[in-house]
DNA sequence: CTGAAAGCGCTAACAG
DNA sequence: CTGTTAGCGCTTTCAG
């Protein structure tokens, strides 16, 4: 596994090395000649540039770690895939870590990154204390918060417009003649969920509508978390009270439509509900979840963005920037 | 954005820098009082060792290169958890790369991937042609392919009996009492997707049904493909000649059940679905899609402990290994 | 047990 | 335009 170096080419080549270099990055101060001899001559003999070493000399890996909970997670792997499409046109590679959104985890993941020198951290934090755990290694690797809405914390995070996206959903809801609606799923640890619980209850409040909630104790959603809370809340009550449940997030909502399916109520008629993400499997005939869209595409991009700015100048400031969210209309909501 | 080096701890330690070394590698030469003061002296300063400058001389960097089509696929997605969460205990990081399921984007990134000095590479290549592309680069980074059988190629890899797995399939829907199936999604620049096909059509031979193909020229599966290719064969036939139709992937069949849905056909009464993977989402209520499974944690486990095989011992060889699939029976097939 | 020094592969002044 | 040289931050002989 003996890999060819520069100095093996500038011998063969009969030059320095510092001229190998200069070849192959495309420096100006070299003649034309010499150049085309070199970079021919380095193919041949199958010479790759060592970016491990190179990244030790200009202090720049152009790398960007990204840490999240689960990439298998839809959500994240989405936000995953858009993050890497923008940062590689930029030049970066992406170092990927699940913390498995837990703090300790998290923390170590986010040390090792720095340790390896990643240009900047993208990160999708666990939840609220996220940030304190982070805040001592914050000054020294730039980073973005996505996702988690860290309110007015001098950092740079970008997020979707959480309140205003239960509210949408609320408003929908309430055209259709709903009053009775529970949110499913609410979790403390983190200002996003939150916001998005805030939302509905302003909502409520707007309505004349008893907020009620179901908590979620749990660090993270999933199918398996929606259909264990599904399940115990309709085994509780032996019926549901609601004409329809509001998801904290699309794959608890998943799991309420395989709870619900288990119980024999179907959806729209016996209750109608609507999610939070448009993740790609909400739109499956069949479960034509209606649900609240996050523009991940773009939030990746802007993050990407603020993450390169903040590298090129690190005086740029922070910045918040909360993104627009949209109802996608499906099936899964029918007035009472 | 300055980091504390070895140096600084070792100057206000006032040893020298060899020692702040030692100490901090866990070195048996050296005192237990000066470790102790200098891990101390190196937490209060908030020195965190620079893996690029040890990975330079210690000429390996705990990184693995992961490169697969596109996170946000479910299968892919899978893998790449489970391989990160096996990589990680083992003291690998993840360099995650999307090929886009294109060559020269594949290739491209494999390169990057040598340049960056990964201490190897995962891969689950677009098609069969990827092995040849790579090739070049194969014997300067031990390589592990997932998921894509390359026959008797000198490569390591693990993969699933494909096989076996349609074959599992089509008994199934024998026993059924199905006549008439239709596979659907084959795809030839993949001999995984061949040996679907393959043991789709001996199943045939055997039961004496007459095979019948759809294929996809797509380098890829999506649900989106999977529609497509459905709707155009609903549209031409305007009914459907077959009991049940075998997908090539789950995605693809998520596909299909949305055109059936579309076109007002119901599974299973108006035809039978079985898929292969058995991805997350074809659990969900509603889809209960019946699939062949791959056992996805088990596989990334087997293509991290081979890469840390080779990587250990260069002389270790290669290793072929076929892990079982298994039919995981939902309620997506019905007899006829 | 500890210090000095070489060097990993490369870039970037600085000379010429 | 090209060569020489000094590091980047760290590990690892080799002396002492």
């Amino acid at each position: 596994m003996k890999k060819v170096t520069i100095k093996d080419v500038a011998k063969v080549a009969g030059v320095s090395y510092a001229t190998v270099s200069r070849a192959l990055s495309g420096s100006p101060e070299i003649g034309e000649e010499t150049r085309q001899r070199i970079i021919k001559l380095s193919k041949e003999m199958g010479y790759t540039p060592n970016s491990v070493a190179r990244s030790l000399v200009v202090q720049s890996t152009n790398i960007f770690g990204l840490v999240l909970g689960r990439i298998n997670n839809p959500f994240m792997s989405e936000i995953a895939f858009y993050v890497e499409k923008h940062a590689r046109v930029r030049g970066y590679n992406l170092m990927l870590c699940n913390s498995g959104s837990d703090l300790d985890h998290e923390e170590e993941t986010y040390r090792l990154l720095v340790g390896r020198q990643v240009d900047g951290i993208i990160i999708i934090p666990s939840g609220v204390h996220s940030y304190e755990r982070i805040k001592p290694y914050l000054d020294t690797t730039p980073t973005i918060f996505v996702s988690e809405n860290l309110r007015d914390l001098r950092q740079s995070y970008v997020t979707v417009d959480n309140y205003k996206g239960t509210m949408m959903g609320m408003e929908y809801l309430h055209s259709l003649g709903h009053k009775k609606i529970l949110y499913f799923g609410r979790r403390m640890g983190s200002i996003t969920h939150q916001l998005r619980a805030q939302g509905y209850e302003e909502a409520c409040n707007k309505f004349g509508i008893t907020p009620a909630f179901v908590d979620s104790h749990y660090t993270h959603s999933s199918i398996k978390k929606g259909y264990l809370i599904a399940m115990e809340l309709f085994q509780s009550q032996g019926h549901l009270g609601y004409t329809a449940i509001m998801a904290s997030t699309d794959t608890m909502a998943l799991g309420i439509i395989k709870a619900a399916d288990e119980f024999g109520m179907s959806i729209p008629e016996d209750f109608s509900l609507i999610g939070f993400d448009n993740i790609n499997f909400s739109g499956l005939p069949k479960i034509n979840l209606t649900t609240i869209e996050q523009p991940k595409n773009a939030m990746a991009a802007v993050a990407v963005d603020m993450l390169i700015n903040k590298i090129t100048d690190p005086a740029v400031g922070y910045s918040h920037r909360i993104m627009e969210p949209s109802l996608i209309v499906r099936s899964s909501c029918a007035p009472v």
